[in-house]
DNA sequence: TTGTATGCGTTATCAC
DNA sequence: GTGATAACGCATACAA
């Protein structure tokens, strides 16, 4: 809004037409004789005239715009995903508008006034209230869930987590390894919660017995150095340290290396995400890699096709072990194949 | 538009008043009769209705949403500015558009899309071409740059780069180093540039002689790695590498962990930025911190005042080596004090 | 204190 | 092929 700019009015009056036939040229739509055409781009250009977005959203009944909300961007994985929507609605001539809800709690008037200015919203993890989930879907806006079960009609789009938790715990196990603990939180994101019911489901298969509890932790390096610390310093050691991503395993090698402990030998350790971290430090680490890029874009694509009326399906993306060194395997580390083949519905 | 709403004339109908009476109590602007002003609230409650905000936008001529342009969000750095920033804006009630350019060429017409959108603009780095810069400064579009250096009357907010440069790249000569590389690309970000004049200048302060050219690399850790490959396969070895950002100096941790040698008494390595990550390494990483965060916070507020019209002056903030042992010192690390006071101008 | 009327800049439905 | 003109939903002078 900071032009006080050329108007359709003055543009038409410019080429000798009615704004009609401008706004005619401007969406190539009709037929517009060619000589008239030239005259009206002629006139737009020389009045350096860009079509007012809200004038045309107003008139058409749409924004041309999609939001998405995520708790923040710290660490690798929410800048992806981001990224990856980014890219798919910008490809659909769509600008994005992002909503990072941080610690607030305030959070639901800012998503409503968010849906407001967008055609359509994606959600990631329980950013929102499963109350303002339901009120924008009563209110029919288009939406899908990210990271996070789908609720009602509400399609989500998600990546493969128990399945590849018990694999990896399951590894873990036939290294012999009978004290694993679980850092990360079940209750800050679905994604953990998966995690950790694999993670316990591999010991149950194995006849073996889980840790009663995860060690609860955030998703930064600090957090799981401080974590590891307290696990580290009191009680009986585990011998090996399953992570809910890769941040956190790495604060957990910083701890170990404080303790003195040699990896991964005295404490082995896997992560979640396959960083680019996770194949630069030493020992590289054992993790899960899942695209988190194609996450996004997915959501993107969705949530396009939702707009369109189009009946969309919940998609869940696989995801692959990567073991390295950080496990205990030696020096010819491997890639799993996928743990789950994409599934719809 | 997903909602085939409550218009305000629906809710005039429904309180017995003028639309222009509901649009007062919307606004709480001017004095409303409170028993009328209930009314008012109780019917657009029993509606559901929430103002349009196409129209509102139309009417007002405002977006009440600003923009921001940056390259990718792949690393810490841009996630943490971006955060910053849509924190103020909507601290300020305001929208954020986001715009990432990956390695787009066509981007130009896509930063003039999304300045149709928005009241006000921050436009990081080189993503944007001068002449790009220079309409949308001509079409009176509220401007601040980002990590560059301001151009014309639009105002900037950097991080100080050449004068702590100067001091880390001292004090690795100091420690006794007479061959560093410098990784990174002087024409990827203005930043960097400097940082490369400041090691330069470092260089001549102490009489010594730089390296005529850097080590030119991209921002991740996997280009470091690449570059520190390279580097240390062929040629003479140098005692120390001076990195442009601190993914770049984990990169070169694993090149050199792969080609055996210690750090920091083989190869000692410095960073910048002060990622989570930089304490958490072995050895931990000597680096310079730099407030992302309020970087990003402080464009948004320069760029709030200049939509409200307020003159904004650039800024530039103050950074702060950190030295730790990558860079060879022992186990006293300790932090300079900062390099610069806050500059404004 | 409240209502009337007009403008904001498009799109789209009609005629011509 | 092209031109009037009515929405679109709100804000706001101007009246009352």
């Amino acid at each position: 809004m900071s032009r006080p700019n050329a108007s359709i009015y003055d543009v038409a009056r410019r080429a000798g037409v009615s704004i009609a036939t401008v706004s005619r040229v401007l969406r190539d739509s009709a037929v517009v004789a060619p000589q008239t055409r030239d005259r009206v781009l002629a006139a737009a250009q020389e009045l350096r005239w860009r079509p007012n977005a809200l004038a045309r959203g107003l008139a058409g009944a749409h924004h041309s715009a999609v939001g998405i909300v995520f708790p923040d961007l710290l660490g690798s994985y929410y800048a992806q995903v981001v990224l990856g929507y980014e890219e798919r609605a910008v490809a659909d001539e769509r600008s994005v508008l992002i909503l990072a809800t941080h610690g607030r709690v305030d959070t639901d008037d800012l998503v409503l006034d968010l849906a407001d200015r967008v055609d359509g919203l994606v959600v990631m993890d329980r950013t929102v209230s499963d109350d303002v989930i339901a009120d924008l879907e009563r209110a029919r806006t288009p939406l899908v869930l990210l990271a996070r079960p789908g609720v009602g009609s509400t399609p989500a789009v998600r990546t493969e987590n128990a399945a590849a938790a018990a694999e990896l715990a399951g590894h873990l196990l036939g290294h012999g390894h009978r004290r694993i603990a679980f850092l990360g939180d079940p209750d800050a994101a679905p994604d953990v919660d998966e995690r950790w019911q694999g993670f316990r489901r591999a010991h149950a298969a194995a006849g073996l017995r889980a840790p009663d509890k995860p060690v609860r932790c955030g998703f930064l390096a600090s957090d799981g150095r401080a974590a590891a610390a307290t696990l580290l310093g009191a009680g009986p050691m585990p011998s090996a340290v399953f992570c809910a991503n890769d941040d956190i395993a790495l604060g957990v090698y910083a701890a170990a290396r404080e303790h003195g402990l040699s990896l991964p030998g005295e404490l082995a350790i896997t992560g979640w995400d396959d960083n680019p971290s996770a194949s630069a430090v030493t020992p590289t680490l054992t993790t899960v890699a899942q695209p988190l890029r194609d996450l996004g874009r997915r959501a993107g694509e969705l949530l396009v096709a939702r707009i369109a009326g189009h009946p969309a399906a919940s998609v869940t993306l696989p995801t692959r072990p990567v073991f390295r060194h950080s496990c205990g395997c030696g020096d010819a580390p491997h890639d799993s194949s996928l743990s789950t083949e994409e599934i719809s519905g």
